[in-house]
DNA sequence: CATGAATGAGAATTCATTCAT
DNA sequence: AATGAATGAATTCTCATTCAT
């Protein structure tokens, strides 16, 4: 297997100039991260980057589908959780935390993707590319939600919209925990959304 | 009162110029906006922008506190509503349903600038001027949650972090909704957003 | 006519800007010539260029159609001369004289462009816009010859072949010319070219 | 002789990276042609082609000299037939002819080279190298000529200039028969080019 | 010897900002 | 006050060249 050192080398270049490409990214924002700035913060040079991805466009995009599909995997992961809606919920919820506690910087890619920028051509292949894989988990919560619908566990209403509400709400919070210098406890954060979710807040 | 006449022209011409920006900037993304795009919109010259503002991260940030604080306004009128925190819970989630709905190209130009981007002296200068707005916005919401507490009317939680639940939550509902070819009635909607909070999903 | 003067402006520019990449082409040659060195030339900034010109492609097809409009003009002049066959080609060479001496620089241009290179795209493209010039004087030499021909004044021979023969051979010595510090009389090169043509050098 | 099979390895070396310079410079043009596709077209790895040229300037260098001096060669034992000045200069056409087909993508780099491009310094190191193989050429020939004269066998000019009529007048059409799908028979185009410069036109 | 990954200087292009009219 | 032509800093991307393996 003399390939495979070489195949693993690759790997490894493509991981490092990703990590950095997001750092940088979290650290500036999509549009003032430099190809420059990447190349440093991941010890390469410029043309190192050129050699692993066509293009810029190709590097963020590739970084983002990275990060999402970790994401992914971990909500799917939760949603498959045996147990009550609410277990998978609690479990969904903790999966967030986690993924966005280990990638702190990942929220701003994620923002900065999911309402993309740049003339109609990029938008459409970004769309092609990143909206799928959110909007795909939206679908998966909101099926899980669906079957909790049917199984009578938690009333009717429209489960994509619903779904949608989760995230984001979620999102927030988990994002404000992030930002948050000393954060309470992660149980505290899930009993707040998981309780507010399934029993609302009136006492 | 012959200054009458000529601030009358100033604010139309900044009024025409901020409308411009937002379009454009809801057209094209925060980063692919540029000020030429901007004064055609507008329908002046590049150069009278510089008359009216000092730069363009002077366009943004005043576009962006504008309409920013035509939300807050709206807001906070359905924070006055007598009655229950139901009532005003519904009056806040149909304003900002009115809103996005008056103002459907601002919401990139939303996400733009609550995870800005730019170097870090640009960042610093728009946390300064745009986060504290959106903060604000959620400590009101919190400080009606607290007081709605108080009055044993719902549950005991964090009140800054369920606002931002409530604030994210019902955000992404209502973008969706503006995204949304044929959206559902308004009242579905609030129904939903509210209930959620209200009842929780359980049935 | 306020529009006037704004045109003249705009047609001076071009042509400053048009020479400055002639003379920067025939001093480095086509690849080695850069926009901020035509730019320097010029006496604009390198953002100037493209306000009127496209891109670096443009430029230089713009350049160069422009240069050989001129040779063509006077090629064509030339041929219209009232005569014989010998009358018309004295002219003609006479011509080629005139242009190259008074585009030194040019036949570097020329040259480049008559076997353009590129990708396959731009080779297409330059195709397009010069071998047709390039051709078409060719051909217009080859009429007259044939007509010549048909009049009995020369022998029967390819008329395209032999314009080519005569454009490029006169070309390779007035070329010559134009790099000899000391060249001799222009009579002495028509003669030696128009005599070698008609008469051929036998004794 | 140990060294023998080592220096034959090196130059087959030599060989296969010239000859796949001239293909890559004939397809892709003097500029396009990177060292990458040379060394891909060669089969050999892009470091290796340094390993046998300094650098780029070199390896082009070396491979218009190879290819010239072939040229060169067939055009002296042209001039070596015994016989008038006509039976030589039909022999240096036919050998040109001889060459340009078997060379079919050497033209443009012959036309590359004849008028080089690059910067000042590159320029300089070309001229020392390249032009003194076309001068010689052309004065070779030009001696032919003046020893013509002299006999009596053609009349009397500046043989310099004549020599360079010649030869790019008779290139002209050779490398139009080159680029022609289907060319006339090889005597035919001698016999236009050998007739013209020996007896004119004129019927 | 041969390799090809890594490098970084250098080129084209864009666009916020200025300033003469 | 309004204009928009001109500017040049900043950015992306390419490719000749080097050097550790």
């Amino acid at each position: 297997m003399a390939r495979s050192k070489e195949e693993v080398v690759q790997e490894f270049r493509i991981h490092t100039i990703r990590d950095a490409a997001m750092r940088v990214i979290a650290r500036r924002g999509m549009a003032a991260a430099t190809m420059q700035e990447i190349a440093d913060e991941a010890g390469v040079a410029k043309g190192t980057i050129y050699l692993y991805f066509k293009d810029r466009d190709d590097l963020v995009e590739k970084t983002f589908e990275s990060a999402m599909s970790d994401l992914h995997k971990r909500v799917d992961e939760a949603l498959e959780t045996e147990g009550t809606f609410e277990v998978k919920l609690r479990a969904v919820v903790a999966a967030q935390i986690g993924f966005f506690q280990a990638n702190r910087e990942f929220f701003r890619l994620y923002i900065s993707l999911r309402y993309p920028e740049g003339n109609a051509q990029q938008q459409r292949r970004q769309k092609r590319h990143c909206q799928p894989q959110y909007k795909s988990r939206v679908e998966r919560i909101a099926a899980v939600i669906e079957a909790a619908m049917e199984r009578g566990e938690i009333r009717k209403m429209d489960p994509m919209r619903l779904a949608l509400f989760i995230i984001e709400g979620s999102s927030a919070v988990i994002i404000e925990r992030v930002l948050d210098e000393a954060p309470p406890p992660e149980e505290a954060d899930i009993e707040l959304i998981a309780g507010t979710i399934l029993g609302g807040i009136r006492s």
